[in-house]
DNA sequence: CCATGTAGTTCATAATGTCAACTAAATTTC
DNA sequence: GAAATTTAGTTGACATTATGAACTACATGG
Protein backbone atom coordinates (compact mmCIF):
# COMPACT_ATOMS: atom_id res chain seq x y z
CA UNK A 1 0.00 0.00 0.00
CA UNK A 2 1.55 2.94 -0.78
CA UNK A 3 -1.01 5.49 -0.14
CA UNK A 4 0.10 8.92 0.43
CA UNK A 5 -1.44 8.53 4.07
CA UNK A 6 -1.17 12.13 4.32
CA UNK A 7 0.76 12.79 7.44
CA UNK A 8 -0.40 16.28 8.10
CA UNK A 9 1.89 18.05 5.72
CA UNK A 10 1.40 21.97 5.57
CA UNK A 11 -0.94 23.80 3.40
CA UNK A 12 -1.28 27.60 3.25
CA UNK A 13 -4.95 28.30 4.39
CA UNK A 14 -4.62 30.88 1.99
CA UNK A 15 -8.14 32.32 0.99
CA UNK A 16 -8.69 32.09 -2.51
CA UNK A 17 -11.70 33.28 -2.66
CA UNK A 18 -11.87 36.93 -2.47
CA UNK A 19 -10.36 37.44 -5.06
CA UNK A 20 -12.68 39.07 -7.18
CA UNK A 21 -14.34 41.82 -5.72
CA UNK A 22 -16.07 41.60 -2.71
CA UNK A 23 -13.59 41.40 -0.39
CA UNK A 24 -15.62 41.64 2.58
CA UNK A 25 -14.60 40.75 6.46
CA UNK A 26 -16.09 37.88 7.83
CA UNK A 27 -18.04 38.43 10.79
CA UNK A 28 -15.97 37.21 13.95
CA UNK A 29 -16.97 34.70 16.51
CA UNK A 30 -17.72 37.35 18.81
CA UNK A 31 -19.37 40.07 17.04
CA UNK A 32 -22.27 39.52 15.69
CA UNK A 33 -22.57 43.18 15.10
CA UNK A 34 -20.07 42.72 12.38
CA UNK A 35 -22.48 41.27 10.46
CA UNK A 36 -22.05 43.60 6.92
CA UNK A 37 -23.90 43.10 3.64
CA UNK A 38 -21.31 41.25 1.25
CA UNK A 39 -21.91 43.24 -1.59
CA UNK A 40 -21.76 46.69 0.56
CA UNK A 41 -25.45 47.60 -1.01
CA UNK A 42 -28.46 47.47 1.62
CA UNK A 43 -31.45 46.62 0.67
CA UNK A 44 -35.12 46.63 2.08
CA UNK A 45 -36.87 43.67 2.30
CA UNK A 46 -36.89 39.93 3.23
CA UNK A 47 -33.14 39.87 1.64
CA UNK A 48 -32.07 42.54 3.93
CA UNK A 49 -28.47 42.34 3.66
CA UNK A 50 -26.98 39.68 1.96
CA UNK A 51 -25.58 38.45 -1.33
CA UNK A 52 -25.70 34.86 -1.80
CA UNK A 53 -22.41 34.14 -0.07
CA UNK A 54 -24.38 35.26 3.06
CA UNK A 55 -26.90 32.51 2.62
CA UNK A 56 -26.43 29.54 4.27
CA UNK A 57 -27.81 26.77 2.26
CA UNK A 58 -25.16 28.34 -0.25
CA UNK A 59 -22.26 28.06 1.89
CA UNK A 60 -23.75 24.62 3.14
CA UNK A 61 -23.65 23.20 -0.68
CA UNK A 62 -20.37 24.68 -1.92
CA UNK A 63 -18.56 22.65 0.90
CA UNK A 64 -21.38 19.22 0.84
CA UNK A 65 -19.90 19.27 -3.19
CA UNK A 66 -16.30 19.80 -1.91
CA UNK A 67 -16.06 17.06 0.86
CA UNK A 68 -17.86 14.83 -1.56
CA UNK A 69 -15.09 15.18 -3.87
CA UNK A 70 -12.79 15.03 -1.11
CA UNK A 71 -14.60 11.53 -0.04
CA UNK A 72 -14.63 10.15 -3.32
CA UNK A 73 -10.84 10.64 -3.82
CA UNK A 74 -9.80 9.06 -0.53
CA UNK A 75 -12.53 5.94 -0.20
CA UNK A 76 -13.19 4.93 -4.28
CA UNK A 77 -9.61 3.89 -4.82
CA UNK A 78 -8.86 2.55 -1.78
CA UNK A 79 -11.46 0.26 -0.72
CA UNK A 80 -13.70 -0.11 -4.46
CA UNK A 81 -17.36 0.97 -2.69
CA UNK A 82 -18.56 4.44 -3.23
CA UNK A 83 -18.89 7.08 -0.40
CA UNK A 84 -22.67 6.29 -0.53
CA UNK A 85 -22.14 2.30 -0.04
CA UNK A 86 -19.75 3.20 2.36
CA UNK A 87 -22.05 5.15 4.20
CA UNK A 88 -24.95 2.51 4.36
CA UNK A 89 -22.40 0.50 5.79
CA UNK A 90 -21.43 2.43 8.97
CA UNK A 91 -25.43 3.80 9.69
CA UNK A 92 -26.13 -0.22 9.46
CA UNK A 93 -23.40 -0.19 12.05
CA UNK A 94 -25.02 1.65 14.61
CA UNK A 95 -28.77 0.57 13.95
CA UNK A 96 -27.65 -3.03 14.05
CA UNK A 97 -30.71 -5.01 12.65
CA UNK A 98 -32.98 -3.16 10.60
CA UNK A 99 -35.62 -3.25 7.87
CA UNK A 100 -34.75 -0.72 5.35
CA UNK A 101 -36.75 1.99 5.08
CA UNK A 102 -34.82 2.62 8.33
CA UNK A 103 -31.86 2.15 6.97
CA UNK A 104 -33.17 4.55 4.41
CA UNK A 105 -34.58 7.49 7.02
CA UNK A 106 -31.15 7.39 8.66
CA UNK A 107 -28.83 7.84 5.92
CA UNK A 108 -31.08 10.01 4.29
CA UNK A 109 -32.26 8.22 1.31
CA UNK A 110 -35.26 7.06 -0.60
CA UNK A 111 -36.01 3.71 -0.29
CA UNK A 112 -35.41 2.72 -3.96
CA UNK A 113 -31.90 4.11 -3.73
CA UNK A 114 -31.19 2.18 -0.87
CA UNK A 115 -32.63 -0.96 -2.09
CA UNK A 116 -29.90 -0.86 -4.68
CA UNK A 117 -27.39 0.14 -2.64
CA UNK A 118 -28.03 -2.83 -0.12
CA UNK A 119 -27.97 -5.14 -2.94
CA UNK A 120 -24.97 -4.44 -4.13
CA UNK A 121 -23.45 -4.75 -0.72
CA UNK A 122 -25.21 -8.11 -0.18
CA UNK A 123 -23.70 -9.39 -3.64
CA UNK A 124 -20.87 -8.42 -2.14
CA UNK A 125 -21.10 -10.32 1.26
CA UNK A 126 -21.18 -6.87 3.10
CA UNK A 127 -24.79 -7.10 3.95
CA UNK A 128 -27.12 -9.82 5.19
CA UNK A 129 -30.59 -9.64 4.60
CA UNK A 130 -33.05 -12.15 6.85
CA UNK A 131 -36.58 -12.27 7.02
CA UNK A 132 -38.30 -10.54 9.43
CA UNK A 133 -40.32 -12.76 11.49
CA UNK A 134 -43.33 -10.07 12.71
CA UNK A 135 -43.93 -8.69 9.40
CA UNK A 136 -43.58 -10.98 5.90
CA UNK A 137 -43.26 -7.87 3.77
CA UNK A 138 -40.23 -6.54 5.48
CA UNK A 139 -36.56 -7.61 5.71
CA UNK A 140 -34.11 -7.38 8.19
CA UNK A 141 -30.37 -6.09 7.10
CA UNK A 142 -27.42 -6.23 9.34
CA UNK A 143 -23.65 -6.34 8.74
CA UNK A 144 -21.92 -9.15 7.97
CA UNK A 145 -18.40 -9.79 9.88
CA UNK A 146 -16.58 -8.59 6.61
CA UNK A 147 -18.88 -5.84 6.43
CA UNK A 148 -18.25 -4.40 10.15
CA UNK A 149 -14.54 -4.49 9.47
CA UNK A 150 -14.91 -2.85 6.37
CA UNK A 151 -16.77 -0.34 7.88
CA UNK A 152 -14.77 0.49 10.97
CA UNK A 153 -11.84 0.91 8.43
CA UNK A 154 -13.09 3.45 6.51
CA UNK A 155 -14.07 4.95 9.36
CA UNK A 156 -10.61 5.46 10.64
CA UNK A 157 -10.15 7.35 7.44
CA UNK A 158 -12.51 9.30 7.23
CA UNK A 159 -12.55 10.49 10.71
CA UNK A 160 -8.57 11.19 9.12
CA UNK A 161 -10.54 13.08 6.60
CA UNK A 162 -12.88 15.35 9.03
CA UNK A 163 -9.25 15.98 10.81
CA UNK A 164 -7.72 17.54 7.84
CA UNK A 165 -10.87 19.27 7.15
CA UNK A 166 -11.60 21.07 9.76
CA UNK A 167 -8.14 21.68 10.43
CA UNK A 168 -8.36 25.36 11.13
CA UNK A 169 -11.19 25.11 14.09
CA UNK A 170 -10.27 24.76 17.61
CA UNK A 171 -11.75 21.71 19.38
CA UNK A 172 -14.31 24.07 20.83
CA UNK A 173 -15.21 25.48 17.16
CA UNK A 174 -15.93 22.32 16.29
CA UNK A 175 -17.76 21.11 18.80
CA UNK A 176 -20.21 23.79 17.98
CA UNK A 177 -20.18 23.64 14.33
CA UNK A 178 -21.34 19.70 14.95
CA UNK A 179 -23.71 20.23 17.51
CA UNK A 180 -25.38 23.06 15.65
CA UNK A 181 -25.29 20.87 12.36
CA UNK A 182 -27.51 18.55 14.30
CA UNK A 183 -29.89 21.33 15.30
CA UNK A 184 -30.10 23.12 11.99
CA UNK A 185 -31.13 19.02 10.62
CA UNK A 186 -33.06 18.24 13.09
CA UNK A 187 -35.63 21.99 12.30
CA UNK A 188 -34.92 22.15 8.65
CA UNK A 189 -36.51 18.14 8.52
CA UNK A 190 -39.32 19.59 10.67
CA UNK A 191 -39.35 22.24 7.61
CA UNK A 192 -39.14 19.92 5.36
CA UNK A 193 -42.16 17.50 6.09
CA UNK A 194 -43.85 20.72 6.30
CA UNK A 195 -43.42 21.80 2.79
CA UNK A 196 -43.92 18.73 1.29
CA UNK A 197 -47.31 18.48 2.68
CA UNK A 198 -48.65 21.97 1.90
CA UNK A 199 -47.47 20.77 -1.22
CA UNK A 200 -48.96 17.95 -2.13
CA UNK A 201 -52.22 19.52 -1.04
CA UNK A 202 -51.70 22.14 -3.49
CA UNK A 203 -51.55 19.56 -6.09
CA UNK A 204 -54.39 17.89 -4.53
CA UNK A 205 -56.27 21.50 -4.61
CA UNK A 206 -55.29 21.93 -8.68
CA UNK A 207 -56.77 18.71 -9.53
CA UNK A 208 -59.91 19.75 -7.71
CA UNK A 209 -60.32 22.74 -9.61
CA UNK A 210 -59.64 20.92 -13.08
CA UNK B 1 -3.57 1.37 7.40
CA UNK B 2 -5.18 2.29 10.25
CA UNK B 3 -2.30 3.42 12.48
CA UNK B 4 -3.19 6.03 14.87
CA UNK B 5 -1.83 8.45 12.67
CA UNK B 6 -1.02 11.54 13.09
CA UNK B 7 -2.47 14.93 13.14
CA UNK B 8 -3.80 15.79 15.94
CA UNK B 9 -3.88 14.01 18.92
CA UNK B 10 -7.26 13.62 19.93
CA UNK B 11 -9.93 15.11 20.13
CA UNK B 12 -13.38 14.12 22.66
CA UNK B 13 -15.53 15.82 20.91
CA UNK B 14 -18.30 13.59 21.57
CA UNK B 15 -17.62 13.43 25.44
CA UNK B 16 -17.38 17.11 25.86
CA UNK B 17 -20.69 17.88 24.09
CA UNK B 18 -21.94 15.69 25.91
CA UNK B 19 -21.25 17.18 29.01
CA UNK B 20 -21.88 20.62 27.63
CA UNK B 21 -25.03 19.90 25.80
CA UNK B 22 -26.41 17.01 27.83
CA UNK B 23 -27.69 15.63 24.14
CA UNK B 24 -26.74 13.13 22.12
CA UNK B 25 -28.81 14.59 19.83
CA UNK B 26 -31.70 12.57 17.73
CA UNK B 27 -29.73 10.67 15.44
CA UNK B 28 -32.17 11.20 12.60
CA UNK B 29 -35.56 11.77 10.74
CA UNK B 30 -37.16 9.16 12.32
CA UNK B 31 -36.05 8.77 16.16
CA UNK B 32 -35.49 5.00 17.08
CA UNK B 33 -32.44 5.41 19.14
CA UNK B 34 -31.85 1.93 18.79
CA UNK B 35 -28.13 2.70 20.63
CA UNK B 36 -27.98 5.92 21.92
CA UNK B 37 -24.48 5.49 22.43
CA UNK B 38 -22.61 6.50 19.28
CA UNK B 39 -20.34 8.33 21.90
CA UNK B 40 -20.01 8.60 25.58
CA UNK B 41 -17.19 6.35 25.40
CA UNK B 42 -13.87 7.87 25.17
CA UNK B 43 -11.54 6.68 22.55
CA UNK B 44 -7.93 6.76 21.92
CA UNK B 45 -7.21 5.96 18.45
CA UNK B 46 -8.08 7.96 15.50
CA UNK B 47 -12.11 6.72 14.79
CA UNK B 48 -11.71 6.36 18.95
CA UNK B 49 -15.06 5.83 19.64
CA UNK B 50 -17.29 7.16 17.12
CA UNK B 51 -19.71 5.82 15.23
CA UNK B 52 -20.56 7.78 11.67
CA UNK B 53 -23.05 9.79 13.40
CA UNK B 54 -19.91 11.51 14.76
CA UNK B 55 -18.50 12.34 12.10
CA UNK B 56 -18.67 16.07 10.74
CA UNK B 57 -19.09 15.24 6.90
CA UNK B 58 -21.87 13.09 7.34
CA UNK B 59 -23.66 15.04 9.08
CA UNK B 60 -22.80 17.89 6.50
CA UNK B 61 -24.46 15.50 3.94
CA UNK B 62 -27.26 14.52 5.36
CA UNK B 63 -28.25 18.02 5.78
CA UNK B 64 -27.10 19.83 2.49
CA UNK B 65 -29.68 16.68 1.07
CA UNK B 66 -32.48 18.00 2.80
CA UNK B 67 -31.14 21.37 1.34
CA UNK B 68 -30.88 20.33 -1.60
CA UNK B 69 -34.72 19.09 -1.39
CA UNK B 70 -35.99 22.13 0.03
CA UNK B 71 -34.81 24.33 -2.47
CA UNK B 72 -36.04 22.07 -5.55
CA UNK B 73 -39.28 22.10 -3.53
CA UNK B 74 -39.56 25.67 -3.83
CA UNK B 75 -37.54 27.10 -6.29
CA UNK B 76 -38.37 24.94 -9.38
CA UNK B 77 -42.08 24.96 -9.53
CA UNK B 78 -42.39 28.66 -8.74
CA UNK B 79 -39.49 29.89 -11.19
CA UNK B 80 -38.59 26.91 -13.45
CA UNK B 81 -35.02 27.02 -13.06
CA UNK B 82 -32.86 24.86 -11.28
CA UNK B 83 -31.25 25.04 -8.23
CA UNK B 84 -27.59 25.25 -9.81
CA UNK B 85 -28.94 27.51 -12.49
CA UNK B 86 -30.24 29.80 -9.76
CA UNK B 87 -26.68 29.38 -7.83
CA UNK B 88 -25.16 30.83 -11.29
CA UNK B 89 -26.87 33.81 -11.35
CA UNK B 90 -26.64 34.54 -7.79
CA UNK B 91 -23.07 34.29 -7.85
CA UNK B 92 -22.76 36.11 -10.54
CA UNK B 93 -24.80 38.90 -9.27
CA UNK B 94 -22.10 39.65 -6.68
CA UNK B 95 -19.34 39.29 -9.30
CA UNK B 96 -20.65 41.37 -11.47
CA UNK B 97 -18.95 41.12 -14.77
CA UNK B 98 -16.14 38.13 -15.27
CA UNK B 99 -15.01 35.02 -17.07
CA UNK B 100 -16.81 31.70 -17.10
CA UNK B 101 -13.96 30.39 -14.85
CA UNK B 102 -14.29 32.70 -12.56
CA UNK B 103 -17.89 32.03 -12.32
CA UNK B 104 -17.50 28.64 -12.10
CA UNK B 105 -14.98 28.76 -9.42
CA UNK B 106 -16.77 30.39 -7.06
CA UNK B 107 -19.87 28.41 -7.49
CA UNK B 108 -17.95 25.29 -6.98
CA UNK B 109 -18.47 24.09 -10.66
CA UNK B 110 -16.01 22.75 -13.04
CA UNK B 111 -15.96 24.75 -15.97
CA UNK B 112 -17.67 22.25 -18.21
CA UNK B 113 -20.64 22.02 -16.14
CA UNK B 114 -20.81 26.14 -15.70
CA UNK B 115 -20.48 26.25 -19.35
CA UNK B 116 -23.72 24.30 -19.88
CA UNK B 117 -25.95 26.29 -17.70
CA UNK B 118 -24.58 29.75 -18.40
CA UNK B 119 -25.60 28.49 -22.02
CA UNK B 120 -29.06 27.91 -20.80
CA UNK B 121 -28.71 31.07 -18.89
CA UNK B 122 -28.61 32.86 -22.34
CA UNK B 123 -30.68 31.33 -23.76
CA UNK B 124 -33.47 32.46 -21.65
CA UNK B 125 -32.15 35.94 -21.69
CA UNK B 126 -31.06 35.78 -17.83
CA UNK B 127 -27.16 36.23 -18.68
CA UNK B 128 -25.40 38.03 -20.77
CA UNK B 129 -22.17 37.56 -22.33
CA UNK B 130 -19.63 39.72 -24.08
CA UNK B 131 -15.91 39.10 -25.36
CA UNK B 132 -13.42 40.07 -23.49
CA UNK B 133 -11.45 42.96 -24.62
CA UNK B 134 -8.28 42.19 -22.87
CA UNK B 135 -8.18 38.66 -23.73
CA UNK B 136 -9.42 36.63 -26.89
CA UNK B 137 -10.24 33.56 -25.69
CA UNK B 138 -12.11 34.72 -22.65
CA UNK B 139 -15.49 35.99 -22.26
CA UNK B 140 -16.99 38.08 -19.88
CA UNK B 141 -20.26 37.27 -18.30
CA UNK B 142 -22.99 39.52 -16.41
CA UNK B 143 -26.49 39.60 -15.72
CA UNK B 144 -29.36 41.03 -17.75
CA UNK B 145 -32.03 42.96 -16.05
CA UNK B 146 -33.89 39.98 -16.15
CA UNK B 147 -31.78 38.36 -14.80
CA UNK B 148 -30.86 40.32 -11.79
CA UNK B 149 -34.43 40.60 -11.40
CA UNK B 150 -34.82 36.94 -11.26
CA UNK B 151 -31.79 36.44 -8.59
CA UNK B 152 -33.02 39.13 -6.32
CA UNK B 153 -36.53 37.76 -6.14
CA UNK B 154 -35.26 34.11 -5.93
CA UNK B 155 -32.66 35.24 -3.35
CA UNK B 156 -35.45 36.57 -1.35
CA UNK B 157 -37.19 33.63 -0.85
CA UNK B 158 -34.18 31.61 -0.13
CA UNK B 159 -33.41 34.09 2.91
CA UNK B 160 -36.23 32.74 3.64
CA UNK B 161 -36.13 29.48 3.21
CA UNK B 162 -33.20 29.85 5.34
CA UNK B 163 -34.83 31.74 8.62
CA UNK B 164 -36.80 28.18 8.24
CA UNK B 165 -34.16 26.11 8.33
CA UNK B 166 -32.20 28.23 11.06
CA UNK B 167 -34.89 28.31 13.14
CA UNK B 168 -33.79 26.89 16.21
CA UNK B 169 -30.40 28.80 16.05
CA UNK B 170 -30.36 32.30 17.44
CA UNK B 171 -29.12 35.28 15.23
CA UNK B 172 -25.48 34.94 17.26
CA UNK B 173 -25.40 30.76 16.15
CA UNK B 174 -26.26 31.50 12.59
CA UNK B 175 -23.32 34.19 12.55
CA UNK B 176 -21.05 31.52 13.68
CA UNK B 177 -22.29 29.01 12.30
CA UNK B 178 -21.99 30.29 8.77
CA UNK B 179 -18.63 31.84 9.92
CA UNK B 180 -17.47 28.07 10.51
CA UNK B 181 -18.52 26.85 7.53
CA UNK B 182 -16.93 29.14 5.67
CA UNK B 183 -13.21 28.55 7.54
CA UNK B 184 -14.08 25.36 6.75
CA UNK B 185 -14.00 25.25 3.18
CA UNK B 186 -11.29 27.22 2.93
CA UNK B 187 -9.24 24.84 4.49
CA UNK B 188 -11.05 21.76 2.78
CA UNK B 189 -10.14 23.17 -0.44
CA UNK B 190 -6.56 23.65 0.55
CA UNK B 191 -6.81 19.50 1.12
CA UNK B 192 -8.57 18.80 -1.51
CA UNK B 193 -5.99 20.43 -3.84
CA UNK B 194 -3.30 18.57 -1.76
CA UNK B 195 -4.82 14.95 -2.19
CA UNK B 196 -5.74 15.65 -5.99
CA UNK B 197 -2.23 16.31 -6.59
CA UNK B 198 -0.68 13.56 -4.49
CA UNK B 199 -3.12 11.46 -6.51
CA UNK B 200 -1.96 12.36 -9.84
CA UNK B 201 1.87 11.88 -8.34
CA UNK B 202 0.99 8.28 -7.32
CA UNK B 203 -0.94 7.96 -10.55
CA UNK B 204 2.13 8.99 -12.38
CA UNK B 205 4.40 6.68 -10.50
CA UNK B 206 2.38 3.65 -10.79
CA UNK B 207 3.17 4.14 -14.48
CA UNK B 208 6.14 4.50 -14.32
CA UNK B 209 6.62 1.60 -12.62
CA UNK B 210 5.00 -0.76 -15.01
C1' DC C 1 -63.30 -11.62 1.66
C1' DC C 2 -62.44 -7.04 0.12
C1' DA C 3 -60.50 -2.54 0.35
C1' DT C 4 -56.81 -0.18 1.54
C1' DG C 5 -52.21 0.64 3.25
C1' DT C 6 -47.28 -0.54 3.61
C1' DA C 7 -42.36 -2.71 2.61
C1' DG C 8 -39.46 -3.51 -0.78
C1' DT C 9 -38.08 -3.93 -5.73
C1' DT C 10 -37.75 -2.25 -10.25
C1' DC C 11 -38.16 1.01 -14.06
C1' DA C 12 -37.92 5.42 -16.38
C1' DT C 13 -36.12 9.80 -16.50
C1' DA C 14 -33.82 13.88 -15.31
C1' DA C 15 -30.17 16.09 -13.12
C1' DT C 16 -25.23 15.98 -11.73
C1' DG C 17 -20.59 15.10 -11.73
C1' DT C 18 -16.26 13.86 -14.12
C1' DC C 19 -12.99 13.39 -17.89
C1' DA C 20 -11.15 13.88 -22.08
C1' DA C 21 -11.05 15.77 -26.61
C1' DC C 22 -11.21 19.85 -29.25
C1' DT C 23 -10.91 24.98 -30.91
C1' DA C 24 -8.92 29.19 -30.52
C1' DA C 25 -6.15 32.51 -28.57
C1' DA C 26 -2.32 33.75 -25.63
C1' DT C 27 2.44 32.67 -23.80
C1' DT C 28 6.84 31.04 -23.80
C1' DT C 29 10.96 29.52 -25.92
C1' DC C 30 14.41 29.03 -29.02
C1' DG D 1 8.97 35.48 -35.29
C1' DA D 2 7.68 30.54 -35.76
C1' DA D 3 7.05 26.39 -33.11
C1' DA D 4 5.80 24.53 -28.83
C1' DT D 5 3.29 24.97 -24.74
C1' DT D 6 -0.61 26.93 -21.81
C1' DT D 7 -4.99 28.53 -20.99
C1' DA D 8 -10.28 29.65 -21.70
C1' DG D 9 -14.13 27.88 -23.16
C1' DT D 10 -17.08 24.37 -25.57
C1' DT D 11 -18.59 19.87 -26.43
C1' DG D 12 -19.16 14.79 -26.14
C1' DA D 13 -19.33 10.58 -23.60
C1' DC D 14 -20.28 8.31 -19.57
C1' DA D 15 -20.97 7.18 -14.58
C1' DT D 16 -23.48 8.44 -10.57
C1' DT D 17 -27.35 10.28 -8.23
C1' DA D 18 -32.10 11.77 -7.44
C1' DT D 19 -37.01 11.28 -7.88
C1' DG D 20 -41.30 9.41 -8.66
C1' DA D 21 -44.26 6.00 -10.29
C1' DA D 22 -45.50 1.25 -11.18
C1' DC D 23 -45.52 -3.28 -9.45
C1' DT D 24 -45.28 -7.45 -6.02
C1' DA D 25 -46.13 -9.32 -1.91
C1' DC D 26 -47.90 -9.14 2.53
C1' DA D 27 -50.87 -6.87 6.36
C1' DT D 28 -54.85 -5.09 8.49
C1' DG D 29 -59.33 -3.28 9.40
C1' DG D 30 -63.87 -3.50 8.15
Amino acid sequence: MKQPQTTQTHWDVRSDRMAAEGQRSIPSLAGSAAHESASGTVHAGPSPDGDIRDLFSFELQRLAGLSTRIAALSIRPKYGITAREWRALAVLKYLGKVPLQELAKHSGLLKSQMSRTVSAMIERGYIEKTANPGDGRSILLCLSAEGLDLSEQILDDSFERNEHMLSTLSQAERHILIELLQRVTRSSTQYYHHLKQTASQADLQQLDEE
